[in-house]
DNA sequence: GCCGTTTTCGGCCCGACTGTTTTCAGTCG
C-alpha cells in the first residue's frame, strides 16, 4: 500500500473523529501524521509492518497500530465503526471551504444532511438559513462554493512553474509604482516548492491604498476586491490566487516570516518562541512577561531574536532546519551558479526542438563548462527512436563539432544517449555501441506498472550496469498529473552509491524527480546528484533553476552535486566510474 | 493522539475574517 493511501485513510478517519466531536488535538495529531506519510520518501507499510513507524514525526503507537492494521487488512477497525454511525459522504462536504465539521455535523443531526446534493438542495430550498447561528448569507455562500467546486478546478494548486513567473511579474509592475517601497515574493512561491495554491506578495509603501488599486489593475488581473491600506484580494485570467499585504515598514520583517511559512515550520518557530517567554506573531515578537513587543524590519532579525541562524526560504517546511538553525549546522545550499554544466538535453535526431548546434551555443551561452546531447535511444518510439548506426554518426558529428567550435577546450559537448531501461533491466543499445559514448543516461519509458519488486530489480540492475553514468528522472512522476512508479527508493541509493551512478534531479517543472525528499535520502546514501534540464529546445535550458530549487529544498551542498564540479574534476569522475 | 533542558501528564502557535451574534464560534492560512 503506497504512502498516499494511508494518508488518505489517516486524514479521513481524522475527520471522521472530528464529526464525531473529538478533541481538536487528537484531530489534528491524525493530520499531522497524514502529512509526514505522505512525505516520507520510504514505504510506510513496511516501516509499520517493521514496527517502524514511529520514527516518522507525529506518529507514535497507536498510529503504529492502525497503519498495520490498515495494511494487513484494508481498514481500520475505528474508521469502519465511525463509517456505521455517520454516512462516509459527510467527509466530502467538509472539503468545501467554510464548512467544517462542526457545521457539517449540524446540518446532519439537525435537517439529515449526507450528501453534497442533499446540501445543494436544502441550501435552494433556504432550509439551511432557518438553524440558528446559520443565517442567508452563509446559505448564499455554500450555493456559491458548490458552483465553483463544478465550474473549474478553482482554488487547485498550480505548478512553481507557472506560478513563480505571473509573481515574478507582479512583483516587479509594483516595486515601479511610485507608492511602493519595499515589495517581496513571499508564501509557497518564496519557498520555491513543487506547486503552489495562490501567490502571496508582501510590500511597504507610502500610499499603500494605491499599491492596491495598481495590482486591482494590473493586466494579468482578471478579478480584484477592494483595494484597501492593508492590500487586495484578487485572481489572475490564469485563475490562481494573489494576495498583497502591505504593511508599516518597522514590521516588514516579521510579516516576511510570517507569509513566506509554512505552516508547520510556523508552529515550530513559535513553540520555540514559547519555550522562551515571547510570542511571535506577523506583528512582531512580544515578550510574554512584560507584554513588551519588538519590530523587526530585517526578515533576519526574527530569526536572530530566536537564537537561530538565518534559515534559507526553501528549508522552512519542518523538516528539522529549527534545530539545525539552533546548533549552527545547516548546510551551505548549492547555488545556480555553482553550475558548471548540464548533462540531460535532446535535439532534433529525437524529439528535441533545436539542433545539436544550436543546443551546444545555447549552453555554452549559459557559462557551462560541458554539457551533454542524449537523445532517446533504439526502442523509445514515437517515431523518435534512434537506431545505433544514426546514434554512432551522432557521435562523430559531436567529435567534430567540439573540434570545429570548441578547440581552445573551455567548452566540450559530450556525446551522450538516455538510454531505455527495458523491463527485465537490460539496456536498448549493445554495450559496443554505448562503449563510443561520453555519457549515459539510463531512464525508464516503458512499462510502470510492474510490481514494485520488479521494478526495484529493473532500476537496480541499471544502476549495477558500469556503462551508465546517471539514472534519469528516477520515480517516472508527473507533478500534479501522474504517480511515481513504485520502487524501493533506498534498495536504488544504496546499490548507486556502491557502483559510483549518479542520480539526476531533472530540472523539468513537470518532473522535479528525484523529489526533494528522495534527493535528500539518496545524497545521504552517499549517491552523487547531477542536476539536469532534459531541455528539448534551448530555452528549457533554463529549467536549471528548477534542479536547483529542489536540490536546495533537499538541504544539498555543491560537494554533493557532481555538476558544480569544474570539468577537470568532472572529467576524473567519468573516467573513474 | 503525540511528546518531553519546565512535564510520562498536561500541555499542544497566532491572528484575521466571517457571519452571526450582543460577546463569539467556526474556519482558515
Amino acid at each position: 500500500m503506497r504512502n498516499a493511501e494511508i494518508a488518505d485513510a489517516l486524514a479521513e478517519l481524522g475527520t471522521l473523529y472530528e464529526l464525531d466531536g473529538a478533541d481538536r488535538f487528537r484531530v489534528l495529531a491524525y493530520r499531522d501524521a497524514a502529512k509526514a506519510i505522505r512525505q516520507s520518501p520510504v514505504s510506510v507499510a513496511e516501516l509499520a509492518r517493521a514496527g517502524r513507524a514511529t520514527e516518522l514525526p507525529g506518529v507514535g503507537k497507536t498510529l503504529q497500530q492502525k497503519i498495520v492494521d490498515l495494511v494487513e487488512t484494508g481498514t481500520i477497525p475505528a474508521a469502519e465503526k465511525l463509517k456505521a454511525k455517520f454516512p462516509p459522504s459527510l467527509v466530502e462536504i467538509t472539503r468545501i471551504p467554510g464548512m467544517g465539521a462542526k457545521t457539517v455535523r449540524r446540518l446532519w443531526d439537525e435537517l439529515g444532511i449526507a450528501t453534497l446534493d442533499d446540501l445543494r438542495e436544502a441550501a435552494e430550498q433556504g432550509r439551511i438559513q432557518k438553524l440558528r447561528g446559520l443565517g442567508p448569507k452563509f446559505e448564499r455562500n455554500v450555493l456559491e462554493a458548490l458552483e465553483r467546486m463544478e465550474v473549474d478546478g478553482a482554488g487547485e494548486r498550480v505548478l512553481l512553474s507557472e506560478a513563480l513567473p505571473v509573481a515574478e511579474e507582479i512583483a516587479a509592475a509594483l516595486r515601479e509604482h511610485p507608492a511602493a517601497d519595499q515589495v517581496t515574493v513571499a508564501g509557497s512561491v518564496r519557498r520555491l516548492a513543487e506547486t503552489c495554491k495562490d501567490i502571496d506578495i508582501i510590500a511597504t509603501a507610502s500610499e499603500p491604498k494605491q499599491l492596491a488599486e495598481a495590482l486591482a489593475e494590473h493586466e494579468l488581473i482578471a478579478v480584484a476586491g477592494n483595494p484597501t491600506d492593508a492590500g487586495l484580494r484578487a485572481t489572475t485570467h490564469a485563475g490562481i490566487s494573489v494576495d498583497l499585504r502591505i504593511v508599516e515598514p518597522d514590521a516588514y520583517g516579521n510579516l516576511l516570516q510570517h507569509f513566506t511559512g509554512s505552516a508547520a515550520h510556523n508552529v515550530e518557530l513559535r513553540e520555540r518562541a514559547v519555550r522562551m517567554g515571547l510570542s511571535v506573531s506577523e506583528h512582531g515578537i512580544t515578550n510574554t512577561e512584560t507584554g513588551e513587543v519588538e519590530r523587526h524590519a530585517p526578515e533576519a532579525e526574527v530569526y536572530e531574536r530566536l537564537g537561530l541562524a538565518y534559515i534559507e526560504p526553501e528549508l522552512r517546511e519542518g523538516r528539522g532546519e529549527i534545530k539545525a538553525a539552533e546548533r549552527g549546522e545547516l548546510p551551505e545550499l548549492v547555488e545556480l551558479e555553482d553550475v558548471r554544466g548540464d548533462l540531460h538535453s535532446h535535439t532534433t535526431l529525437s524529439d528535441g526542438k533545436h539542433t545539436l548546434e544550436e543546443m551546444a551555443e545555447a549552453a555554452r551561452e549559459r557559462g557551462y563548462e560541458y554539457f551533454a546531447v542524449t537523445d532517446h535511444s533504439a526502442t523509445h518510439g514515437f517515431g523518435n527512436d534512434v537506431q545505433a548506426d544514426q546514434l554512432l554518426r551522432r557521435v562523430e558529428e559531436v567529435r567534430e563539432l567540439n573540434e570545429r567550435l570548441y578547440s581552445d577546450g573551455s567548452f566540450r559537448v559530450l556525446a551522450g544517449s538516455e538510454v531505455n531501461i527495458l523491463p527485465n533491466g537490460d539496456l536498448d543499445y549493445p554495450d559496443e555501441v554505448l562503449d563510443e559514448l561520453d555519457w549515459v543516461i539510463a531512464s525508464v519509458h516503458t512499462s510502470f506498472r510492474m510490481t514494485r519488486e520488479k521494478m526495484t530489480k529493473r532500476m537496480v540492475a541499471a544502476v549495477e550496469n558500469p556503462r551508465v553514468n546517471c539514472l534519469g528522472h528516477p520515480s517516472g512522476r508527473l507533478l500534479l498529473r501522474r504517480e511515481p512508479y513504485d520502487f524501493d527508493v533506498e534498495a536504488v541509493a544504496e546499490a548507486a552509491a556502491r557502483s559510483g551512478t549518479m542520480i539526476e534531479i531533472n530540472g523539468n517543472p513537470n518532473r522535479r524527480d528525484l523529489s526533494e525528499q528522495n534527493a535528500r535520502l539518496a545524497a545521504e546514501a552517499g549517491v552523487l546528484i547531477c542536476l539536469n534540464t532534459d531541455a528539448h529546445q534551448t530555452g528549457t535550458l533554463a529549467n536549471m533553476r528548477y534542479a536547483v530549487a529542489t536540490a536546495r529544498r533537499a538541504w544539498l551542498e555543491p560537494k554533493q552535486i557532481a555538476n558544480t564540479r569544474p570539468w577537470s574534476e568532472f572529467q576524473k569522475l567519468l573516467e573513474a566510474n
